[in-house]
DNA sequence: AAAAAAAGAATGAACGTTCATTTTCTATCT
DNA sequence: AGATAGAAAATGAACGTTCATTCTTTTTTT
């Protein structure tokens, strides 16, 4: 146990620092010494966990958006209505925005820039699907708009994703009212009118 | 003239070629040699123009910025109902993010990284006032609902940054149905509901 | 001919990665 | 159980490359 205990917690130490890092500087404006140095671990070290930098980054990403969907879909059973489905799943994700800040800027600095190479970038999305079946089920009931899942997407999730970053930037403060008001926003624009 | 056009000419080519390797390549894996090279310049030749690279990113930040809101707010006036401001901007600026897809782009990754410092953050954001006075006045009316201008951005206005990234990626088509679809629900995510 | 603009080559620092060596761990043998 | 040899893990220093920036020279303009 002793040894790959050890081995465990270095590697979390490592994509610990990545994230912490990137989140602060960008990915290119990272070294991997600085990294290291936050790890309590020599440079060279690194490489016996990663293949190189950009392998570090994408098992990063792929790590910290497994953390994120299964967070995401602990609650949601299929059994619930889209509405109670949707409200649900809305406010899990939003909940991990606020409390595992640092693992969610860290996904939107990684969907926003050419960061991540695309293999590990569709491995991502792969996770998402019971939101997409569940928009699938509101569309054929009628209840959600027929549009393209990118569209919903860009509405009903993805303006969270600025809200943090705005938040973090200590532009914006994400409290209980706000959280109530972007939810509305969010089900308006996705929703049919009755 | 010949020498201030001259001049102008190289500043352009150098703020276009920023534009474009940043795009592909992101801001610290895009050397100035490279940039140079595009421009048909000599790397010496940049500091003539700019102080350093991350005074040129910012100089191009601040300059695309302009150019955006200048063709966002072009055929708006104050005289309009906040329902016509509204479709109308909102439909520049989407104009924009299809026409300008480059110019976009780069404001997209701008706005989503570390890259521009603070103050060069700050002089974009003054240009969006007709924008937030529109609000304004919405609230007022009863129209927008009372909520933070923040969250009224990052549900009417971000979500085509998302939008044109994915179509960028070759995921999605950003054809007229979207276009009018995604319209309507940004309308639908902050009009007041009777 | 003097001044301004531009160029290419040079410089020094920083970086990702590897190498040679040391330290730590594990399993075997007495 | 304790000693020890061999393997595995970890390290700090070093390497080669790349990059932003500057220096010196050349070209262009006035």
């Amino acid at each position: 146990m002793a040894t790959l205990q050890k081995s465990i917690n270095k590697r979390n130490a490592l994509i610990k620092a990545t994230i912490e890092l990137v989140n602060n500087s960008g990915f290119h404006a990272t070294p991997m010494s600085k990294i290291a140095k936050m790890a309590n671990v020599s440079p060279a070290t690194i490489y016996l966990y990663f293949e190189n930098k950009q392998d570090l980054v994408n098992q990063t990403y792929i790590e910290v958006k497994a953390k994120y969907t299964t967070y995401a879909f602990a609650t949601y059973n299929t059994e619930m209505t889209v509405e109670a489905g949707f409200e649900l799943i809305w406010k899990r994700i939003a909940e991990f925005k606020l409390k595992e800040c640092e693992n969610a800027m860290f996904l939107a600095q990684c969907d926003n820039t050419p960061m991540i190479d695309e293999p590990s970038r569709q491995e991502g999305i792969k996770h998402l699907q019971p939101l997409l079946d569940l928009w699938e089920r509101g569309k054929k009931e009628g209840v959600i708009k027929p549009m393209s899942d990118y569209l919903l997407y860009a509405y009903a999730i993805n303006p969270m994703s600025f809200l943090m970053i705005a938040q973090k930037r200590g532009d914006f403060q994400l409290d209980e009212t706000h959280l109530e008001a972007a939810y509305q926003s969010a089900w308006s624009s996705i929703k049919v009118c009755k």
